[in-house]
DNA sequence: CTGAAAGCGCTTACAG
DNA sequence: CTGAAAGCGCTTACAG
């Protein structure tokens, strides 16, 4: 007869003492079953483990991480919620962090928001390291995180920080990448939308652009300043352009921005997409493949940057020397031509 | 001359131990002063506040949890990040969150990916409630909760299991609202284009349209089985529509789902809309208002929403003895006329 | 109004 | 291989 019944009412939370009183054991014990590493009798260990398994018990992980100092949090700071490549990365990257035994603590908010506090609440829960999606932290909460020891792993947009991790896709490449499929398709007037001035990715997709327009003995691309990385943007940038017959290839900074672009294009110029333009845009969220905008555009290499992410934060996990930060730039996919893209003559 | 320098050097958070000796009071006074309910000399409080942010001090929320059977963490269990109008929520729902010193932990999938070791890990860390928006637990999930003596909050879609707090819309009044609509301008032979099946919001907003339809002496809706709430379900379902210019209103489950709809007719059919049909979207996302789609749907009352969820949380938290749960559905807007309806004459 | 002590649920040297 | 003890950083009766 046992005291821990199945039963659905609420009670108190198993602790290690009576996991151990059940098992005529001591907490010790108990609590080095559950640590592969810790040296136990194989059967002992099988006895807890099932015995645990029958009456509901884990280690309580706050408790543990009080004398670990390791919490098994991973800070998220999301702050362009409403570009859709972001979702969909939350998605898969919670997943993988939970295939790894890790948590994420979310603070998500819309590109103009401050996020500051919200770096500062999620640092209050000591997470072994913080992932910043879109945002650049401002110094002070760059400080703040030195300053508390956690590291920061900027996902996609990179920081100018050189203290912190940086996982992106090789942007410059992708940005020559466009610049030679549009060469290739007969394309010889190049502009690029551009969008948040400030932003690693917009920056250096338009570096690789032009650098190979140079290359191939183009002229200098045209930029248009859409501001942001946003639909509304694309779509006031196509409403505003100077000359909109001007080139006959447009790069736009991402896909949502390009989405927003087309339809600029579409209702505010006579201009006919592909007919008269190509636009291609970057990152091939799930919007891009929907036949309402079948968009030209190039690939994150999203498994390989999620994959690396948590490499990073394992490795960062396992050791308390603190490790060196770099940046790594993995190289994004070919240009997959939908129907926003044509080839021209002359 | 302090020992608190200001330096970039990473070392230990500071403790309550550390701010006492160096304002020479106990460790109980500086927990005190930390705590607005518990009595302390305001002069001494404000020293200890005061020195805490020179130093850096702020007491460790994971020791706190501890003692206090309270962690200020909100699991979030969100099943369909896909949909726009969930990263919309999450945006706001962590910033409330904040303002309300909680924080949200994050467990993100897919529509179709189980999320009962989601919910499980998130258990794990003891939140003081789960949130679940778009999800429906399992039977084992929800039994799981209710042993561990979290309460669960469903927000948006509702859960059959009547232990658990419920935020929705009025969605019966929502389909009620949108078979007026279609009425008043005309429309005569109204059909459903119908999500999940067994999602409450989907059957309530079909039961309300319906119920509507039948008051108005309407022909009993035309179920159209989409199967999903998303763009491809939606495109699909109109692609395989057995009589396509049976019915001239269509009122569709959500915005994706309608957005999708629509697509569907235009690429796969010779239909014209809004010339030829009218569809209604439910939500009012971002995505609806873009020129692209200007879609005419329902918004959500989401402020409502997401302050009633709120409440609940913060009522939750604030004394140990169980609540009993309720459900609360908040009417929504009035429908928001774009480009996919116009008025019809016999 | 303040301090000393016990305790929240764990892990981890230290003995044996 | 296992147990008793100390301690992680707090809060909270209990005295005073």
């Amino acid at each position: 007869m046992t005291t821990f019944s199945n039963d659905q009412e609420m009670r108190a939370r198993i602790t290690a003492k009576e996991l151990a009183r059940d098992l005529g054991m001591s907490i010790s014990t108990v609590s080095r079953a559950f640590d592969p590493k810790s040296v136990v009798a194989s059967t002992t260990r099988r006895r807890v483990l099932e015995r645990a398994a029958e009456i509901g018990y884990s280690p309580n992980p706050l408790a543990r991480s009080l004398v670990t100092r390791r919490t098994r949090i991973i800070g998220l700071v999301v702050s362009d919620v409403v570009n859709p490549f972001y979702p969909e990365m939350m998605a898969r990257f919670t997943s993988s962090l939970r295939d790894a035994g890790m948590n994420a603590m979310l603070q998500a908010s819309n590109p103009d928001e401050m996020i500051d506090d919200a770096v500062r609440m999620l640092l209050d829960y000591q997470p072994d390291a913080v992932v910043v999606m879109a945002a650049t932290l401002s110094s002070a909460a760059a400080m703040d995180c030195r300053r508390a020891g956690i590291p920061v792993v900027f996902f996609n947009r990179l920081s100018s920080d050189p203290q912190s991790f940086g996982i992106t896709c090789d942007n410059v490449e992708g940005g020559r990448r466009v610049a030679q499929f549009l060469f290739d398709r007969g394309h010889r007037k190049l502009a690029y939308v551009s969008a948040l001035r400030d932003a690693s990715t917009n920056i250096e997709r338009y570096r690789g652009f032009q650098e190979r327009c140079a290359e191939l003995g183009l002229d200098e691309p045209i930029v248009v300043e859409a501001g942001s990385f946003s639909y509304e943007a694309g779509y006031h940038a196509a409403a505003k352009l100077a000359a909109p017959g001007a080139c006959d290839g447009y790069f736009c900074a991402n896909d949502i921005l390009a989405i927003g672009f087309i339809e600029g294009i579409r209702q505010e110029t006579s201009l006919r997409i592909p007919l008269d333009l190509s636009v291609v845009g970057f990152d091939d969220i799930a919007m891009a493949a929907w036949p309402s905008h079948a968009l030209t555009t190039i690939p994150q290499p999203v498994d390989e940057m999620l994959a690396e992410t948590l490499t990073v934060l394992e490795s960062l996990g396992s050791t308390r020397i603190s490790h060196e930060p770099f940046i790594r730039r993995i190289a994004p996919g070919d240009v997959i031509e939908r129907k926003t893209t044509r080839r021209r003559h002359g």
